[in-house]
DNA sequence: CTGAAAGCGCTTACAG
DNA sequence: CTGAAAGCGCTTACAG
């Protein structure tokens, strides 16, 4: 013991010294520890001493690697700066500590190459599972890199996968919907790009909602990228024509920030001379006013969905693959506002 | 090899499977990926075609237990939700992957226990070393897991630790000038408690900049609690007073919600009858009116001096811990406004 | 109930 | 330059 002596005061103790020093296997701490195998009262009473005499704390890299599991999940995501996925990663982490597993984070800064390579170094430390909101509709690089996998919030449709997101098109319409009912005929639709199924699917919703109200000439998709201030530019532009819409209806958390910004830089009468409803919910949206009316994306929902799917995974690999759509929510508070009137006192006005 | 043949399709291949193809040792597959010893041009192609074939990637849990190093840093904050907290991690997890290391992220939700027990579990997992910021000044569990450890934001006073924070106290003399410059004397400070140093410091530097304005008599510390609406129902309790103050100088993120929330929930002339100064910058704060003026502490670098003490660290385990304190900025917006000026007019008026 | 041995998949001395 | 062996720290059959 002398001689190990010395280690000790530079390495941590293994199950090696533990089980030395109780004078028993080392099988009979990894028992008692684990309490996979029954133990005696006796020998467990003197590894439990050895134990906190030590402060032996199992090294879990071992015990990954030789169980086979690192309880472990991966999550990828596009953007960690974004309140939606922060939130979402938020509650993973909470969910994933109940169950005791770990979270090895990635972000792919929405960038396919940097994603596929946070997908290789995630699969080689063995996670046991990944939930992903990829960069992309679809990820080639998931082949390469077997792993039980969910689909968050984006690439619902690859085939073979697990996936959970917000009913986009229902939303789509039900925030069209909103607006049609206000009496808002001129509805502008702003949102980063069409490059991603789901905000397609939200532009769809839209245009349906449209059609139903005999609206269908009247959509208008204004497209203002990745970040709030190029969608702000955009906004601002089309705010600028001579026949501005009447409405604007953010389809997603950057355009919605770019929307406002948008708005308050051009001082428009706000939401009296336009009217916008915003995507995903954020504290500040019910601090400044006018407090902003919003589709909710269920996001504790959406997590506890894909932690749920993700655990069924890991206890049936072999199953077919789920997809689940989740309802989004219409919060209506100051910032859409009845049109038809201010129109009608336009109208009566002398030009 | 046909035996291993079925193998194949369930588990993965290792590196003795590499190994037997190309007709060499295990050693020279490890060689040849790692480049730590040469290895000859002949083999070498052997190695390269057998990786291809098979689809070879290293399992790097057998090789953390085996280098003693597991490649992977633990990030543990208090509140993922906060975009402070939120933005630092965003930004560790682009230096992590610049110097190829991995996340392990946990969240304590504020709460000491749960920091103890996340503490334990990143320890086992045998990162090589931790960047946190603790849920209390002072951090008793981190003795009994020994790290290579950089405080971040909170913490900065636990002797023996690397540690890296904003100038708080520099800020609020900074914050509180700029009020007092702008005419206010009845200057209140909202935070959510006086638990944390920080928070403190920041208190302190608004007391001292109070008193070089001869106006060490008014100060007024409201404590709103770590909830947004509870800092909220704080605030409009005391702007309800009969003698309110002009000027509010919230001196963290969740406060200043908080202030932004009460001072809009009362409805009152903004800025023109109350100045706000917040603490921490975000997106929205530009984007509805007014947009927020605040103190704006350097999160990029906080993140950048963070991580490269942690390098240091991890290069000279033995060296003294370093101590460093980052300079916060003034961003002058809309939310702070002159105060005589209102009051002599107000003064003007008949009552 | 308990132990001795083998092995998870790598990398690092040790020989040559 | 290359290989055979030992070992990182656990857990899992295999015996008893």
């Amino acid at each position: 013991m002398t001689r190990d002596g010395e280690k000790r005061f530079t390495l941590p103790p293994t199950i090696r010294d533990v089980a030395a020093l109780a004078a028993v296997a080392p099988a009979t701490v990894s028992n008692v520890l684990s309490g996979r195998r029954a133990v005696g009262a006796a020998l467990r009473e003197r590894v439990l001493a050895a134990i906190a005499q030590t402060g032996y704390r199992p090294n879990q890299l071992a015990s990954s690697l030789r169980r086979r599991r690192s309880d472990t999940i991966g999550i990828l995501v596009p953007d960690l700066a974004n309140p939606f996925f922060a939130a979402l990663v938020h509650r993973l982490e909470d969910l994933a500590a109940e169950d005791g597993y770990q979270i090895l984070l990635a972000g792919s800064n929405e960038d396919e190459a940097r994603e596929a390579e946070r997908l290789a170094t995630l699969t080689a430390r063995r996670i046991d599972g990944l939930i992903f909101a990829p960069a992309r509709d679809a990820t080639p690089a998931l082949a390469a890199h077997p792993v039980p996998t969910v689909l968050m919030d984006r690439g619902f449709a690859q085939a073979g996968f697990d996936a959970v997101a917000a009913d986009n098109e229902a939303a789509g319409r039900l925030g069209c919907r909103h607006l049609v009912s206000l009496g808002h005929r001129e509805i502008a639709l702003v949102a980063t790009s069409l490059q991603l199924a789901n905000i397609r699917e939200r532009v769809e919703g839209y245009r349906i909602a449209l059609a139903e109200a005999g609206l269908h000439g009247e959509a208008r998709v204004i497209l203002g990228g990745f970040d709030a201030d190029s969608c702000r530019a955009a906004v601002e532009q089309d705010l600028r024509r001579a026949e501005p819409p009447s409405a604007l209806f953010a389809a997603d958390y950057v355009s919605t920030l770019g929307a406002v910004k948008a708005i308050r830089a051009l001082d428009l009468a706000f939401p009296e001379a336009i009217s916008l409803l915003g995507f995903d919910d954020s504290d500040w949206m019910t601090a400044l006013r006018p407090y902003l009316s919003v589709i909710v994306q269920p996001v504790t929902a959406i997590a506890a969905r894909a932690w749920a799917l993700l655990r069924g995974r890991l206890a049936e690999p072999l199953g077919p693959a789920r997809k689940e759509r989740l309802a989004c929510a219409l919060a209506v508070r100051e910032s859409t506002q009845r049109w038809r009137v201010l129109r009608e006192t336009a109208a009566s006005l002398p030009p």
